[in-house]
DNA sequence: GGTTAGGAATGAGATATATCAGTTATCAGG
DNA sequence: CCTGATAACTGATATATCTCATTCCTAACC
């Protein structure tokens, strides 16, 4: 828990030096709730590492208006586009808990990538799971209405990606809202009405999923 | 032009023994204008070079809806995430000019990368840029309204990704509407609009951008 | 225990955009 | 040159969803 190179699973496997070139080039730092990792535009000079906690990546499309993207946990790298070339950030991420986090010198993460390509495989694919959550994201937000989009959004949150924890503690229904791409009062209407159909259990901010397969029907269905 | 290794720019630099790698296990062919490349949710067992042409990626998102995400031309790989373990399709693509293809065998190609770091950067450095623009396809869809949906559609057509030609005349108003993420009536309205107005100049399936500055202005403020 | 602030919830109203129905234009084939 | 088919275009209508205004609830704090 208390180093990077230890704790991360894609780590195992260097080489002492090669552990040695990431440490030279690292902090480690924690964000509290609330507090933003990085902003949409700003300079992108670092590889962040989430070690524990949780983060939410969203597109800010308008002054007050934003889209949830993702929530990243332990394990997942983020910025990291920043490595090839992409100067500006693309998105923005805050901390949905306490999270710690181990920022890694960009210059540093490239040689190692560089000298390792195993390693730049087994990166480079756990990164391609974030393009297959975009293509959904856009699936969600272009072909289904709103209690497709809410269905969907209540399964990425409630799935396997997040084993355990129940991460609607988290949110509030703004956040969720705009995972779903739909305005706040539309969400919690349907909220409602999910709830009342049996499909869904609703106590304060949790919210737990009854009807699975009828949710996922839903979000097929739009 | 007859050859991929020869041809594509991320080839130049490779050892004589890599390239005959490559050429061992690829083919090349040609598809026809409107014949499919590949479809969403087939299994996904090569990669594709585009070599000439020009190529639409889509997502099918209902019976008779489609979103278009992209246009691939020469230089371009299509189904890369098949290198790392995703098996089916999570796109469809489609050749919108007879388009000349190199078929790339999944398990060379990862030889490939494995054996020559630097080459696997500059390939995925190059992919990256689609999931920028992933992320804009997202950020129009989301924020903008249609006039600001239909602007950043015509920008992305005719910006620098397609220098010297016109993509339009390769574009049916449906194409442009699934790019833009509006209705086909909706996108033949607002380009008689914008034409109206001085921004474009309509002549049968072909758009010239008159006034850039307005357009791009009409696009961040929806 | 009362007060306040922020999120959650609810209903009425406004509106942008899709849908539908129908006309005109274009183009390939006979 | 005519004919059918396909795409481009146009206007009227319907409706899903956002917006706004207001109330309710909860939790924190003095």
């Amino acid at each position: 828990m208390d180093n990077c190179e230890k704790m991360v699973a894609c780590f195992r496997d260097l080489k002492p030096e090669e552990l040695e070139l990431i440490s030279s080039g690292k902090t480690e730092l924690t964000y509290l709730t609330g507090e933003n990792l990085f902003k949409q535009g700003a300079f992108s000079t670092h590889v962040l590492l989430v070690m524990d906690g949780l983060v939410k990546v969203y597109l800010q499309t308008g002054r007050d208006k934003q889209l949830n993207l993702q929530l990243a946990k332990a394990g997942d790298f983020l910025a990291f586009s920043a490595l090839f070339g992409e100067a500006l950030h693309a998105t923005s991420a805050v901390a949905l808990t306490d999270t710690q986090v181990c920022m890694i010198d960009k210059e540093k993460m490239r040689t190692l990538l560089l000298r390792n390509a195993e390693f730049a495989m087994r990166i480079t694919s756990r990164n391609y799971r974030n393009e297959r959550q975009l293509l959904t994201v856009i699936g969600n937000i272009t072909y289904k209405q709103m209690r497709g989009k809410l269905a969907s959004a209540l399964l990425y949150l409630s799935g396997d990606d997040f084993p355990g924890q129940d991460i609607f503690v988290h949110l509030s229904r703004q956040d969720l809202a705009n995972f779903a791409s739909v305005a706040t009062e539309s969400a919690i209407k349907l909220l409602k009405e999910f709830e009342r159909d049996g499909i869904i259990a609703l106590e304060g901010k949790e919210i737990s999923i009854v009807d699975r397969a009828e949710l996922e029907k839903i979000e097929r269905l739009g």
